[in-house]
RNA sequence: GGAAGCGUGGCAGAGUGGACGAAUGCGCCGCACUUGAAAUGCGGUAGGUCAGAAAUGGCCUCGGAGGUUCGAAUCCUCCCGCUUCCGCCA
């Protein structure tokens, strides 16, 4: 949520940043008038109550008895339109920094930079499904039987490559010299503390899941439901990780705290009825290593850098060609004041997918999570947010299987996973 | 799933109807003493919100939601969480 206080004294500035994020400026003044009358029943509110305390004191019971009855009205009215001044303030998004691209929808993303050849085959290049089913790899067929459409079985070595993954991806973000490493490229006295491994749980109460920014109405059709349980099943690990520090104010001198997490994620892909129907881009459940930090304020856009060279290391070792956009003020999330996001290319589609993100939320989600830092001089301000993919294991693989495919049908495994899978290549047999 | 107990500030822990947003201890901050430190002494130290330029003041918050009462951390109801024991189970 926003900060209260910016749409007051800013009305205007804040009316053109959600417009650019597809929001409706409007939403200001409903929500200055409702707010406007909400401070000042809360004024009469207060003042009746102080009333009350005296009278009681006083024993002057008649009367406080009368006043009891006029301050319950007054008091449901205020509960009243505290419920839809939260509901107008929940719908207004971050605001976007301001050289991020102004745009209606995606295709008015930027590229920033592309990174790595585009292969060349010289024999046709199959896809991931055609390669995964041959190489007994990939099954969704016996899934969507057993489950229904868009789920998979992951097989063989390519089950194998996915902790393979994660191995490499865990080692290297708890690894003290890379870190340090990739902190000095962002400024030579960049907090270089290493990510903390995390296995977060795939299950969040709504109530949690609200103060993510995560459930709001727009969103609700999207996330799996337990009604028994009355939980969610979260979209992505980022979920459970960013409400690890609810209600807590953090020393200074403990952020910034960094978070590497692996964790299933479960989407309806309600209203992608038909897109990417085919093989295993698009799906009900995935895997996925995220990043999650806690930064102060003043260095949270820095941290996202520091986010994007690391997401770009690990697809320059894996040797994967991709794009870094910046996302437009249309397409990015709601919570987010800057999203870059990495397109990774997909020699079957001829073209780049998304494959990563990395959003900047500033103090958006800190705001209703309570995450606050207790500064040196003692001030108490939220901490700023940051969170990112890692890897989407599913999308990797694909990117991986297209592109490392040799003419024989194979599939050769990238070098810097090798130690990890024990083989080269994936062919027949080995699978 | 059954039984019992428990949820109070950064932490530990008192408080069973008004004097309690809350004793005391620890921690933390400031000051004094000290060459420096330790020890000691004195003072300060929850969050939110509204008004205010500020100083300051009002209101709300003792797991959550209701209720009783002029008045609730304290009494009642329901819910949630934690701990221990039993059952089941990876």
């Amino acid at each position: 949520m926003l900060d209260i206080n910016l749409i007051r004294k800013y009305p205007e500035s804040v009316r053109r940043g959600i417009a650019a994020k597809n929001a409706d400026p409007a939403l200001v003044d409903k929500f200055l008038e409702v707010d406007r009358k909400w401070r000042a029943l809360t004024q009469k509110f207060d003042e009746m109550r102080a009333e009350q305390k005296k009278l009681g004191e006083a024993k002057r019971v008649e009367e406080a008895k009368k006043l009891k009855e006029e301050i319950k009205k007054i008091e449901n009215n205020l509960n009243e339109l505290e419920k839809i001044r939260t509901e107008i303030l929940y719908q207004i998004p971050n605001l976007p920094f301001k050289d991020v691209p102004i745009g209606k929808d995606e295709n008015e993303n930027q590229v920033i930079r592309t990174w790595g050849e585009i292969p060349k085959f010289n024999f046709k290049p199959k896809d991931h499904m055609e390669l995964g089913e041959a190489l007994d790899i990939i099954d969704t067929k016996t899934a969507s039987k057993v489950v229904g459409s868009r789920f998979n079985y992951l097989k063989g070595q390519l089950a194998i490559m996915e902790f393979a993954i994660v191995q490499y991806v865990f080692s290297l973000l708890t690894d003290k010299n890379f870190i340090k490493k990739v902190a000095e490229k962002i400024s030579p006295d960049f907090p270089d503390k290493p990510f903390i491994p995390v296995i977060p749980p795939v299950m969040i109460n709504p109530e949690t899941f609200t103060r993510m920014a995560r459930l709001d109405p727009g969103q609700q059709d999207e996330r799996f439901y337990l009604p028994k349980e009355g939980l969610y099943l979260v979209g992505s690990a980022e979920h459970t990780l960013g409400p690890l520090h609810m209600d807590e104010i953090i020393p200074e001198n403990k952020l910034p705290i960094r978070y590497v997490g692996f964790s299933s994620a479960f989407r309806r892909e309600a209203g992608s009825y038909g897109k990417d129907v085919y093989g295993i881009l698009r799906v009900h459940q995935f895997d996925k290593i995220e990043l999650e930090s806690f930064t102060l304020p003043e260095l949270s856009r820095s941290e996202q850098d520091f986010i994007v060279s690391i997401q770009e290391y690990l697809m320059q070792s894996l040797k994967l060609p991709y794009r870094v956009v910046s996302v437009c003020t249309g397409d990015m999330g709601g919570p987010d004041a800057r999203q870059i996001d990495i397109e990774t290319w997909m020699p079957s589609q001829n073209k780049y997918r998304e494959t990563h993100t990395s959003d900047l939320m500033t103090d958006y989600q800190s705001r209703r999570l309570k995450t606050r830092v207790k500064r040196n001089n003692s001030n108490t301000e939220l901490v700023h947010m940051n969170d990112a993919t890692a890897f989407a294991i599913g999308r990797i693989l694909i990117a991986i299987i297209e592109n490392y495919q040799t003419e024989k049908g194979t599939v050769l495994v990238p070098k810097v996973l090798q130690n990890y899978l024990g083989i080269k290549e994936i062919k027949i047999g080995n699978g």
